[in-house]
RNA sequence: GCCCAGGUAGUGUAGUGGCCUAUCAUGAUUGCCUGUCACGCAAUCGACUCGGAUUCGAAUUCCGACCUGGGCGCCA
């Protein structure tokens, strides 16, 4: 019976363990072998003299990253790593490793991003890209728990929609039967349907697409959107279940990742405490007019710079509330006693934009005003504008970036380190 | 879309007109080695993105193409 390389300890006896050869050293009468597989590496060690025929066939013969089954004794040594190694009576090849290697899988040489994303099968098989990926799932797996726990219905929204949902950004036309079509930006208009339909709460996590050419280490072309939509709420209620979603999501990964955290050398992983700050928009404006040199004003989108420096100010995650309506889509609820600030609001990680959310307009006709404020046709929204007449209660929601969760999570230095296959204006294989 | 910087063995690099039959590391192959853990030692193998131009001479300068990284805008 095959065990994991994890679980084999010194008091293991026997064990069986499948892997790929990971690293080989051969001191002449006695050879090592470093078998790896996804919960650890194990060393293997054969005396020349004492082992098999077959056994020493098998070793000679092996290359590195080979696929490979080892059986034998488990014996207590302080000199090996994870204090115990396997002296093998079976050593069998299930199937060999071409050379050389696309990058080298123990690191001893770096790979360029590319290098690493064109053999992105064999990238992953280094532990830290590994963690990287055990560590997204062990998140999501948190993430949805939490939204169960909470009540929320899990929907799935399509993705081949007929028009854009915001305006602004750009869409994927897509050839669909006879038909215009295009690949969907955000669950935004459908998951607030839901609310018409009295789901109250839904939650949603899948893929939006995005068809700006942006060149940027924290943009994708094809992203993770994780949604909520909540009715009977206002923006300040869903601030509280997002920061309590980080909170959960990051205490979750401390408790069951340290193999991971370890592999990927955060030594340090600190969990962030709710509430988060609450920084009002003209603050933030405020704190970049002192801190940078390129002019800001009120009104402005926040870019690259000023995130940096307010982030800087504010030490760790933080909202930003209370924008201008006018830069703000048509959906975010304004204020009654200020129509031109809204109550719309952005979560930070120091790093960038984790997630944006706001309270909706639930009225039919200030939506429809709205829309005609920001130079869109009502008309082409009517399918979503529809159930605003039937009976929408009140209700807000917000949208975060699971990869950017993942990317300030691990202080992973690129976004598409924290995706598998990513897409953006370059790639599109594999 | 705009602005920078690049493209040299499988991988990561050095090389700014002749000293390049191209550096170093890693890797692969072969040999030696019984406690390695970036094992060590020796030998061998393996590269200038493509096309054009300048020049006695181009990895190096110029033009074009293709490819890549980063910054900005915009956003998640």
């Amino acid at each position: 019976m095959r065990i994991p390389i994890g679980s084999v300890t010194p008091a293991s006896g026997t064990a069986e363990v499948v892997g790929w050869v990971h690293e080989v050293r051969d001191l002449g009468g006695l050879a090592f072998f470093l078998i790896r597989d996804r919960t650890g590496i194990i060393q293997v060690t054969i005396p020349k003299k004492k082992a098999s025929e077959a056994v020493l066939a098998a070793a000679k013969a092996v290359s590195r990253e080979s696929v490979v089954r080892v059986a034998g004794a488990v014996k207590a040594i302080d000199k090996a790593p994870g204090g115990r190694e396997l002296v093998p009576e079976l050593f069998e090849i299930l199937n060999m490793c071409e050379s050389p290697l696309p990058l080298d899988v123990v690191e001893k040489v770096p790979a360029d991003l590319d290098t690493r994303l064109d053999a992105r099968f064999l990238d992953a098989r280094r532990p830290r890209v590994t963690a990287v990926f055990q560590i997204r799932s062990a998140a999501m797996h948190a993430i949805n728990t939490f939204f169960f726990n909470r009540g929320f219905i899990n929907i799935n929204t399509p993705k081949i929609v007929a028009a854009a949902t915001e305006g602004g950004t750009e869409l994927f036309p897509i050839a669909y039967f006879d038909k215009e079509a295009f690949l969907n930006q955000s669950p935004q208009l459908y998951k607030q349907m839901m609310m018409a339909a009295g789901f109250e709460k839904v939650y949603e996590i899948g893929p939006i697409f995005r068809a700006e050419e942006h060149n940027t280490t924290k943009h994708l072309n094809e992203a993770t959107s994780i949604d909520i939509e909540v009715s009977f709420i206002d923006h300040h209620g869903v601030m509280h279940i997002l920061e309590d979603l980080i909170v959960h999501t990051y205490q979750h990964v401390h408790d069951n990742c340290s193999y991971q955290l370890a592999n990927l050398g955060c030594t340090d992983f600190a969990v962030p405490k709710a509430p988060f700050p609450r920084l009002l928009y003209s603050d933030a404006i405020a704190i970049a007019q002192k801190k940078i040199e390129e002019p800001i004003k009120y009104g402005d989108d926040i870019g690259s710079a000023a995130e940096r420096v307010i982030g800087a100010e504010m030490g760790g995650h933080y909202f930003i509330v209370d924008w201008p309506t006018e830069i703000r889509p048509y959906y975010a609820m304004p204020y009654e006693h200020d129509p031109s600030i809204c109550k719309a609001f952005d979560l930070m990680h120091p790093r960038m934009e984790l997630a944006s959310g706001a309270e909706r307009v639930h009225q039919h006709d200030l939506l429809v005003q709205q829309i005609r404020k920001k130079g869109l046709n009502p008309e082409s929204f009517e399918f979503y504008l529809r159930p605003f007449r039937f009976g929408m209660p009140p209700h807000a929601g917000w949208g975060l970036g699971a990869e950017r969760l993942i990317m300030t999570m691990l202080g992973l230095s690129n976004v598409r380190e924290a995706v598998l296959f990513p897409r953006d204006m370059h790639r599109l294989v594999p």
